[in-house]
DNA sequence: CGGTGTTTCTACAACGTTGTAAACGGGATT
DNA sequence: AATCCCGTTTACAACGTTGTAGAAACACCG
């Protein structure tokens, strides 16, 4: 079987927790021993056992990242990051996938999963303020998204009401008066749909222009279908607009296709603008407008403060919320 | 602290293995005592220590899956229905980011982490034949990708020579003739590059059309950008072609943008082919034609694949090699 | 050379679980 | 009524590691 500390010491002739000092860099340690220990283990392949290590130490060195689905390329884009910091703090990451569904996401809460692993981000959409108890356990969770309910977790999240008003306005500010919105989803209680909404009035009343709940069109998840269809509807319903603004990427290259089989071009019959930055807006045709919502500062401070809520005793602190910065990124599109 | 299998036991008034009988579905428990053991777990909230059940069983639940990079929406969309087949099998999945580096391949193969691990499903792009005996370990590992070194693994893939020829052939019928290629790597030695080039070249070959070395474009990563700087050192070097086939999606969206800034009509001018069948190529502007690798089915015949390898003792068989059924699916922009 | 203080090393006891083997019942068999 | 047997439960020993506390080795001093 594999070699353990035992075996080290026998070969080493020490005792086995001499071989386990060495392995944690304890100080107090004669270079001759070091040195024969470091010999043996390198001639036997030793690694430590992990599950044992956790056992003993409560520490797993994993945390877990739960997003809605990996195939949406914002949550990839932000898994990637996320990864990428957790693995420079040598950290392993465990993904999972809840659906954006309520019940899937209490359902991971309470997982036992979960105690194999010292921390846990999460992207929720299903949560709503009555699951606040289900966070009351004693995994730290950082939570991406703003801090809408008094959940008692560190938030990192996006200027989602500000970022979406600075879209807006940007729209407005180039000549658009009657602008479409696609994303709105009353079925997520605390999700981005409802604060980019509330940015998009925000800016609209600033500007004096009249809010038109015909021009806002629902998509319950975010993927590029969704987007077509809410553009068809749109276009069904034979609402006027001259531009649109997808709260995701996606939904807004699904809206921008849509736009231009229906022989719309953009952006001078209608702009469109998005939300995300994605890598994809870039090369899209026209490429997309969109706003740079600081997704890697996002991912590293997630990060960053589930760590510091897990080592030692961050644990007393204040829930902390913690938003990036963003910009509009001026592409082609509108 | 935690809740244990003893203070359940306490509870309910039996022995702690009892306990552990009940959580575990031994059958010969009266139905009494299972019901007061499972009353005294509810009461408790009892979870089992994973790290413990680990340490004692050797099992862990748990897979490692590595890609090259998360971000690139191939292998993002291949790592979503990676953890959901794992999910249904009742794992749980790591995910590593491997850059496709060969160093971080290799380092990965060795790094104690995966002994918290039953098994690795790896997307390698560095590994090259010497490096059989990284993969000697005693963790069971898939490889996705043909299995062009004799690796002692199992082996999922796509047909990259096949469906790269079909592809081609589907160009050439379509009446292109000058089909310049997008993706070459010399530096990448095992990966799809290679033999995507092949199968462009056999169909060439079938064909009666000359190999026009000028045509084929290097991109080391596949990134949009890499798509749209090798269509610029296309477009530069003042090489004529009539269709252009980009060795993924990605590379494929990145030209296709350079092409229609160049003022290149796709298709007419010039039409663009892909691989992988992205979510995006769809809403492309045009629509991208491109090849469903079967994606999906390769990512439940990996979980399985490694389930099958992890449990009992499918040790001992010959290693497999499985390949995907593909298709060509023919839109706009070709 | 004995005493003192410091460094270095070790023995032992956990951590919470599962496998093994044996103990405990009570009903059927003799 | 003593025996056997099967279904049910239990005690005990691992799994490989780290924390604690103390033993051993060593250096330094008077």
């Amino acid at each position: 079987m594999a070699v353990t500390l035992r075996d080290v010491a026998e070969l080493a002739g020490v005792s086995f927790k001499t071989v386990s000092n060495v392995v944690n860099g304890y100080p107090h340690i004669r270079p001759a021993t070091r040195e024969k220990v470091e010999r043996a283990i390198a001639q036997l392949g030793y690694q430590p056992n992990l599950s044992a290590r956790s056992l003993r130490s409560g520490r797993t060195d994993t945390i877990a990242l739960a997003v809605p689905e990996l195939n949406l390329s914002y949550f990839a884009e932000l898994a990637s990051f996320v990864i990428a910091a957790a693995e420079e703090a040598g950290l392993v990451t465990l993904v999972e996938q809840t659906g954006g569904d309520r019940d899937r996401e209490l359902a991971l809460l309470q997982s036992p999963r979960l105690n194999r692993t010292d921390g846990l981000i999460l992207s929720p959409l299903g949560l709503g303020a009555e699951d606040a108890a289900a966070l009351a356990g004693p995994l730290p969770v950082v939570m991406l998204g703003e801090r809408t309910f008094e959940w008692p977790c560190d938030h990192v999240t996006m200027q989602n009401v500000a970022a979406a008003r600075a879209a807006t306005e940007y729209l407005v500010d180039s000549g658009r008066r009657r602008i479409a919105v696609i994303g709105e989803n009353e079925a997520e209680v605390m999700g981005s749909a409802r604060l980019r909404l509330r940015g998009y009035r925000e800016a609209l009343a600033a500007k004096g222009i009249e809010y038109d709940e015909r021009l806002v069109a629902r998509a319950t998840l975010w993927h590029r279908a969704d987007g077509a269809h809410a553009m068809h509807d749109l276009l069904d319903r034979g609402v006027e607009f001259d531009a649109v603004f997808g709260f995701n990427d996606t939904l807004a290259l699904g809206a921008m296709r849509v736009l231009q089989e229906a022989g719309l071009r953009v952006p001078q019959d209608v702009a469109v603008l998005g939300f995300d930055d994605l890598d994809e807006a870039a090369y899209a045709i026209p490429s997309l407008t969109t706003v740079d919502p600081g997704r890697e500062w996002i991912a590293r401070t997630a990060v960053a403060t589930l760590l510091a809520r897990i080592s030692a005793d961050g644990a007393d602190a204040e829930p902390q919320t913690r938003a990036a910065d963003f910009s509009v990124v001026a592409r082609e599109s509108a």
